[in-house]
DNA sequence: GGCGGCTTTCAAAGCGCTTTGAGGCCGTCA
DNA sequence: TGACGGCCTCAAAGCGCTTTGAAAGCCGCC
């Protein structure tokens, strides 16, 4: 069922029945109802392609999610982000196209994505410190927005970001409160601009009560579970241990209590650990007491907002560029606990 | 840069550029050679929309991923399930569309999806025991495969499955031969085919060797973190507790983990814990002893095999249908052992 | 009776590509 | 010399929609 047969079934020209259908103020109410009921009943829906080549819109968001090589690794939290994301697209009538691939090919990506004219615009994921995405888009003239945001200035394009460095200093003064005063860094690769502003306010934290960051006590890497758990256990098992953990996310957070379990050690009274948790569906750390001590932010509100910022800025390239950074929630739990006494 | 302007910067005729870039016969090769090199350096890209309008074929699959409604939750097998399909149809020049919503609205998706001719195939994710969706396919006329498959009949469609029954009466029968004979099942929701033909699996197994399943030991529900600590909680503050788990994923499995140390038992000797292990890249359980003795079944390397079943499918309509059964792996860890002792 | 407003039609261009059919030019071969 | 194959051009249709401009029909109203 295409156009011209639905307006011969209507009795009706193509272009009564188009407008009617898009909403034109020259048709009358009744016609449209009735083009609309009967557009309805025999489910006649507009061929995406043609209308999109009629437009020059495509109505669809392009993400670009690049794999770290190494571990061929997907970064769980894109899961929800995608998900925030998508019911903001289906309630706005977008698409979402997804690209999967090796971060070394991101740059052709989107290349190909804005000469090709596959999509209206794109959100940028898991910025770096030094990322070049971002300079690309703006001359290829693609709208997008980033989650996150890259080192250096970020006035100059459009992104949603939490407050990385804030979050981890509030965490890390929330240790020190504690008593404890060998904390550990457990974070994401610092390539990545927000592992990198972690580990900023991190260090802000332990300077302001005088204590010198220990490169002993931070690791980077990413974050899985088994990740968490080596660098906890290697933490755990030296002469000097920390007495608290500061970690990256929810994931690698497990395996670091994996670690302390295996060492026979109680989290929240030997050990504390506070973690980053993005509030990810299938791994949620709420309830009265939640299991970890965290900073937390919801990456797939994120995710919806970001969708929302984006379609935004389709429609009104002029207005200004939105720049939103949230604060992460600091909620206790039960991993934390005062420093032990000094064996 | 159009055809037109590119077809002029050569000096050629449109046609005869159409047909260098896609490999028709009638072009001299030389020339063939020189208009591919300047269609590389000024970066001409043919428009998406214009191309698959005038050969009617999209480049896309869509992948239509239910949320379970009630709590909000994606599963985040589809992350890695994505990765692998997403390299598939990078190397095919295919897209993907990727829509997310609540499984209530999927048939309207999959009609819209039909009807706008937006996508040339789809891949049907987490079958249930009754599902529709095969049969609305298949009045639509739209190519699929199922990642898994619906209960009944299932030599009308294109599938790839894991032998989920075969997997889970394996488990348990390992389970069973290390002298447990109280073993509980944490199962995901059974109105889920997998979840079903695993139940089916224990079941068997324990028939098998005259033990009668006790529903007290069944559980199901959404394969989070918290779903396995509180069932394995349950299950062992029972006084007639069971000796071993078996668990529908590593991510329950964790929070059943949490669980037992939760009560100072210790995982392998006072409680045994057997999982399907996806083989998630973020949670891996490998290694020289993996943490959890698994069921293990790469879902990674089913995106991609699906997705290269499907792109056949759109291909060669006509050939046989593809019906794969994997077998999962039973790989041994740590958390089994012998059961303990009667008390 | 004429005018203006509302609704609809009609015809066509245009989006950027693929595809086809007819035909031209050139060099080669019988 | 003529036929033929190889390579290319030309012109146009077609994919299914949107959009535009001109115009027509119908209505009520002054």
């Amino acid at each position: 069922m295409n156009l011209r047969e639905l307006s011969k079934m209507l009795d009706l020209s193509q272009t009564t029945v188009s407008r009617a259908l898009n909403g034109y103020p020259e048709v009358n109410e009744a016609t449209r109802r009735r083009v609309v009921e009967v557009a309805e009943r025999v489910g006649y829906r507009p061929n995406s392609r043609a209308k999109e080549l009629a437009t020059g819109r495509t109505m669809t968001i392009g993400h670009v999610i690049p794999i770290t090589i190494k571990h061929e690794m997907v970064n769980p939290i894109f899961a929800d982000f995608i998900a925030g994301a998508g019911e903001t697209y289906s309630a706005a009538g977008y698409d979402m196209n997804l690209s999967i691939v090796p971060d070394a090919d991101e740059a052709r990506v989107y290349r190909t994505l804005a000469a090709r004219r596959s999509v209206d615009g794109v959100i940028v994921h898991a910025p770096k410190v030094n990322d070049d995405r971002i300079q690309l888009l703006q001359d290829l003239g693609l709208p997008f927005v980033v989650h996150g945001r890259a080192g250096g200035d970020a006035s100059g394009y459009a992104w949603l970001d939490v407050n990385n460095r804030r979050a981890f200093l509030r965490a890390t003064d929330f240790l020190l409160d504690l008593g404890h005063r060998r904390i550990a860094l457990l974070n994401g690769l610092e390539t990545m601009n927000f592992a990198a502003r972690r580990r900023l306010g991190y260090e802000q934290a332990l300077l302001a009560r005088g204590i010198a960051p220990d490169p002993d006590l931070m690791a980077q890497g990413e974050m899985t579970e088994q990740y968490g758990h080596a660098m906890a256990e290697r933490l755990l098992s030296s002469d000097y241990a920390p007495t608290a953990l500061l970690v990256s996310s929810i994931i690698p957070a497990m395996g670091a209590r994996r670690a302390v379990s295996d060492r026979g050690l109680m989290l929240g009274r030997d050990v504390s650990i506070i973690c980053h948790d993005d509030a990810l569906s299938y791994l949620q750390n709420d309830g009265a007491v939640p299991v970890f001590t965290a900073t937390r932010s919801s990456v797939r509100e994120a995710g919806r907002r970001c969708a929302e910022l984006l379609l935004a800025r389709i429609s009104t390239p002029a207005a200004a560029l939105p720049q939103d950074l949230w604060d992460a929630q600091l909620v206790v739990g039960g991993s934390t606990g005062p420093a032990p006494a000094k064996g």
